[in-house]
DNA sequence: CCTAATATGTGTACGCTGTCCACAAATAAA
DNA sequence: TTTATTTGTGGACAGCGTACACATATTAGG
């Protein structure tokens, strides 16, 4: 994809660089792709950006500095995934009620799809405590402007307005159904599920997703 | 509770030192308590064991093997927790199925005080991808025995046995009630629960095993 | 019991990391 | 055009994991 990876950096002529930041972030997102949050290695970021180790200073205050841009845009690819997944869904439109549970079931899927085919980005999505429901980083969102954590309680939403779910089960119902969903990606990425075979993950949240759905 | 920890280390007259690899382990043990996966740092071990660098390649093979005892250790709490859970419910008597899914419930509770009391013990607990369900390895395993993997099926078996569960739906049953637990646990040190009060805590815990009890 | 083999410690050194400082070059502001 | 500001380079430092050579205990064999 990117041209200056493996190859001796490409040697610019104009002694600035241009959008360092940008390239800095990119090998960034580069390395935790392949590699989770620990691959993030600055000097190894500035290697395939050409440049010296210090030049990242100018753009990040620190190695931590660099690795939390770099998770906000895991968690902004996140959002993306799962979009993709509700836009699926309700492209067929159906009666109000059925959408919204298919809504659900669809920031549910296109969560567990991500987790699967990013295992380095989802990983680094979720290092550090700083997540929160309010958090309005736009790096952290998807087209909608929502992150991850929004979109499941648009979703929640949905299902009270629709007389799907009642609305006295509602406050704290993202926490059940983000436990669920996250402990099977974990289990997936990380847990006894690592080897498991494609089809079994997927009856397995098929399951899931109906426990949450009855279980709410 | 150990001597050894800040103070200029005991300088030991003996040469040898004794039982290094404990103390390399207890240290490891002590680093990852306070600090997680990431505070597990071999020459901080070795200081405070007293002892060179590279005493502790006699006893690990690398970096790596020491974080990996860490974690066996880190497992084998874990299901110290869990056991301990389960023997308060199942001191007072109760008819067979209700001791079947108190015990149930009793595993997802020990968890969850495991992941809240040791936030960083449980981290560490859960890095690599090879706990699996057949890993006989008794350094991760409680007073039983079984590893905490093995407590929760054990805990399901109970469940059909006593006619709660139905047998057709036992298979991967396993990995649907971890998957809720652990995305609790995830949610609460790692996530948006982070600093969400005990009691409110408590209580999602009781509406997720509620659920899980329920969507089996 | 003395000696040889082995187990377990120390010392030095290397490459890697994140980061600090002083300096140089390119651009923007006056 | 001169000056100030931004953005790069170079060199250095401490801390990390780890390899190699060496020293010192302990254990085993004759």
């Amino acid at each position: 994809m990117n041209s200056k990876k493996k190859l001796p950096p490409p040697a610019r002529k104009t002694f600035r660089h241009g959008d360092l930041r940008r390239a800095l972030l990119e090998a960034g997102i580069n390395l935790a792709r392949e590699g989770g949050p620990q691959a993030v290695v600055l000097r190894e970021a500035t290697r395939s950006a050409g440049v010296a180790p210090n030049a990242a200073y100018r753009h990040f205050s620190s190695h931590n500095d660099l690795l939390q841009a770099v998770r906000a845009a895991a968690l902004s690819s996140l959002a993306l995934a799962i979009e993709a997944e509700i836009a699926k869904v309700q492209r067929r439109k159906a009666p109000p009620p059925d959408s919204a549970r298919a809504t659900l079931r669809a920031v549910g899927t296109g969560y567990l799809k991500f987790a699967l085919t990013e295992r380095g980005l989802f990983r680094t999505a979720f290092l550090t405590p700083d997540l929160v429901e309010d958090d309005l980083d736009a790096a952290k969102t998807g087209k909608s402007g929502l992150n991850p954590f929004q979109l499941l309680n648009s979703a929640l939403d949905m299902l009270v307005s629709t007389g799907v779910l009642p609305q006295e089960r509602r406050p704290g119902a993202e926490y059940l159904a983000w436990s669920a969903v996250h402990g099977l990606a974990f289990l997936v990425i990380d847990g006894p599920l690592n080897s498991a075979s494609e089809k079994d993950i997927r009856a397995l949240s098929e399951r899931l997703l109906l426990m949450v759905e009855n279980g709410l």
